[in-house]
DNA sequence: AGCACGCCGACT
DNA sequence: GTCGGCGTGCTC
């Protein structure tokens, strides 16, 4: 029987300066996309069969089985080249994010059982940003408006004009668990329209159904976190992410390191799709392009609506430095005077009070008063943080019992530092012990059930206080909350990191948009206790001007040479084997130095990461920073030479 | 991830 | 010359 060849991507890591594709044989006939299982070295791993070849002079294997028929389509193939290009990851690692696990029996999708359209009417300023988008389909616009300007309103509108154009639209949030107040408004908007929600909770089966109907171009609306970018659009119309600035938009955790930024324009461009990015406080980076007009990027600035209808203030904001209030407290140190007195008159007005703590669990650190050593995780050598039931290290999977005695010495005399999360919530108890005390954790919030019972309670004004990190205070928006109060506010500066500053004045401008919602009666206060004196960026906060902070931190990055001034590429290596890091990174680094020394690029010399071992791995770091906006092609025909074990970020969000 | 291959140092 | 250790590159 005579076989049929095909040109073959296996799903796995091949040197990036390697061909990724692989000639294997079938007796069958095989669609054109489809994920194969096939013999690879002495493994048998996943692969995607593409088009037909004819037979080579070279020894092929066969493939052994046929897993699900077109799974791809030309158009994604197309984007995972671009990650793999631009990413320095290997095709077949990239395929892997477009390869859903598609179920034999598909579910249909589950109904919407929402059905209130609320349509509000354009102000001026929305129709001006709506007609600048409709002319230019090319560009990438950032539409930057405070809290409450109505930027979700333009992301509706646009989504319509699309759907009157028969045209899909994607919707990209950040960590979809603390966007369900979001996802509720564009549910309830399109009520009569097929949209899906794409989470990484979902059943395989729910996954299928949403992958279906985006294929054959049924879905309307898909909202989703970054993942969404790799389903099969039919029809794509519009890209809108939301909240810009996000972290969660940025793939750090694993390779390729993409940014949603980069993978959404892409995926537009392929489309001819528009492409919105949205935020109240926007990235330097993509804030600074904009106002330039570089890279496609163009700037729409919607004004607060107060100067329009609907009245909304900021909240008064509130600085404590607690080095000067230290010495007029009465051995209170968790609040100061005047914050627990706002947070009593709080109380009696039945309103809710938000604290967000920077530490979770009961304290900062456990110390062992008879050996004076903190509690560390053995292998990452950070603190162990002291939770419910035991201790653990946040960084791996480490934990030991809290009933231990000292690792070190023995000693049962282990000491709680500080505050954290749990502490903090049972001392509000102690204080207040009539007051309803509501601990809120990443994971009780993730939980569909136990989110719906307490936004039920917060609707219901069952609670006086919301306790938790300050990661999850962008998933409150609720008109009841009069009071947020950030404790220990230093606990986030002192890292020298070039994105520090932005992300930590950002989240408060975050937080403290959650005051003074529109149609609400709040006077929100909103208080920040440090005991830092490194205040000076805070005025910013004060003044209510994210836009103020653009301007003295862009200036800042530009005359120490970071984004978006110059390039930074972050080279990364990780062993088990310390003397083999050192070894290898002190290698490569003269190799760099060699052979990009003629060129306009500096190379720093090799450091370890912040946290110096992670688990079992040592990791170093080799930071490269060139010009921006200036194709290098030397730079990056030595980078694809590096080893399989390198991984290489040409974005990082952070240094160390 | 695991194996072949090739370069280099040590040794009968 | 030859054995083996280890680093590098390949896997249709």
């Amino acid at each position: 029987m005579p076989y049929f060849y095909y040109k073959v991507v296996p799903l796995t890591r091949i040197s990036i300066d390697h061909e990724p594709y692989f000639t294997y044989k079938s007796k069958e006939e095989i669609p054109w996309g489809s994920l194969v299982l096939m013999p690879f070295g002495r493994k048998k791993i996943k692969g995607i069969a593409l088009e037909k070849q004819e037979e080579p002079a070279f020894r092929t294997r066969e493939i052994s089985k046929i897993k699900t028929t077109s799974l791809f389509d030309p158009n994604q193939l197309k984007l995972a080249q671009k990650i793999s290009d631009y990413y320095f990851t290997s095709l077949g690692v990239v395929l892997k994010f477009f390869a859903f696990n598609i179920t034999k029996n598909i579910p249909d999708l589950p109904k919407n059982k929402l059905s209130e359209k609320s349509e509000i009417e354009l102000t001026n300023a929305q129709k001006k940003v709506l007609t600048t988008i409709a002319k230019n389909q090319q560009k990438k616009f950032l539409v930057f408006g405070p809290a409450s300007s109505g930027k979700t309103e333009i992301a509706m509108k646009i989504i319509e004009k699309n759907l009157q154009r028969n045209k899909q639209s994607l919707v990209v949030l950040p960590e979809i668990f603390l966007s369900y107040q979001e996802i509720h408004r564009y549910q309830k908007r399109f009520f009569d329209k097929k949209v899906a929600l794409l989470h990484s909770q979902l059943k395989p089966s729910e996954i299928s159904a949403i992958w279906t109907q985006v294929k054959s171009g049924k879905l309307d609306i898909l909202i989703s976190t970054k993942t969404g970018c790799f389903m099969p659009f039919k029809n794509l119309g519009a890209i809108i992410i939301d909240e810009e600035q996000d972290i969660s938009h940025k793939n750090w955790n694993q390779n390729p390191k993409y940014h949603v930024e980069k993978i959404a324009s892409w995926l537009a461009k392929i489309h001819q799709a528009q492409l919105v990015f949205l935020s109240a406080t926007p990235s330097i980076k993509n804030y600074w392009k904009s106002q330039n007009q570089q890279d496609g990027w163009e700037l729409l600035t919607l004004p607060s609506l107060k100067t329009v209808k609907i009245k909304v203030v900021k909240p008064e904001i509130k600085i404590i430095n607690l080095w000067e209030k230290s010495y007029q407290r009465n051995g209170d140190i968790l609040f100061c005077n005047e914050l627990l007195a706002n947070i009593k008159a709080t109380l009696a007005k039945k309103k809710i009070s938000l604290i967000l703590v920077p530490y979770h669990g009961k304290s900062q650190a456990v110390f062992c008063e008879n050996c004076k050593t903190a509690l560390k995780c053995p292998k990452c050598g950070t603190s162990l943080v002291h939770t419910k039931d035991n201790y653990q290290c946040l960084h791996c999977t480490y934990k030991i019992s809290s009933l231990t005695n000292c690792p070190n010495c023995k000693s049962y005399k282990l000491k709680n530092i500080g505050f954290g999360t749990e502490s903090v919530a049972t001392e509000i108890k102690k204080r207040f012990p009539y007051s309803k005390v509501s601990l809120v954790t990443k994971s009780n919030f993730e939980k569909n059930s136990s989110r719906k019972l307490l936004f039920k309670k917060i609707k219901e004004n069952k609670i006086d206080f919301l306790v938790g990190n300050q990661t999850i205070a962008k998933g409150f928006d609720f008109p009841n909350i009069d009071l947020v109060a950030v404790l220990n506010a230093q606990r986030w500066t002192g890292k020298a990191d070039f994105k520090f500053d932005e992300r930590w004045l950002g989240g408060f401008f975050q937080v403290g948009g959650r005051l003074n919602r529109p149609h609400s009666d709040q006077k929100g206060i909103f208080y920040i206790q440090s005991f830092k004196s490194n205040l000076e960026i805070l005025t910013n906060l004060k003044k209510w001007s994210w836009k103020s902070f653009i301007k003295e931190e862009t200036a800042n990055r530009e005359a120490l040479g970071y984004p978006p001034f110059k390039k930074i590429y972050r080279l990364s290596f990780k062993d088990f084997n310390k003397e083999k890091v050192e070894k290898i990174t002190d290698k490569v680094y003269n190799q760099l130095q060699k052979e990009l020394r003629k060129e306009k690029i500096e190379i720093f010399e090799p450091f370890y990461s912040f946290i110096k071992k992670k688990g079992i791995f040592w990791n170093k770091h080799i930071l490269i920073k060139t010009p921006s906006n200036q194709k290098l092609p030397i730079l990056n025909k030595v980078l694809r030479k590096l080893s399989v074990s390198w991984s290489i970020d040409p974005d990082p969000e952070n240094i160390f």
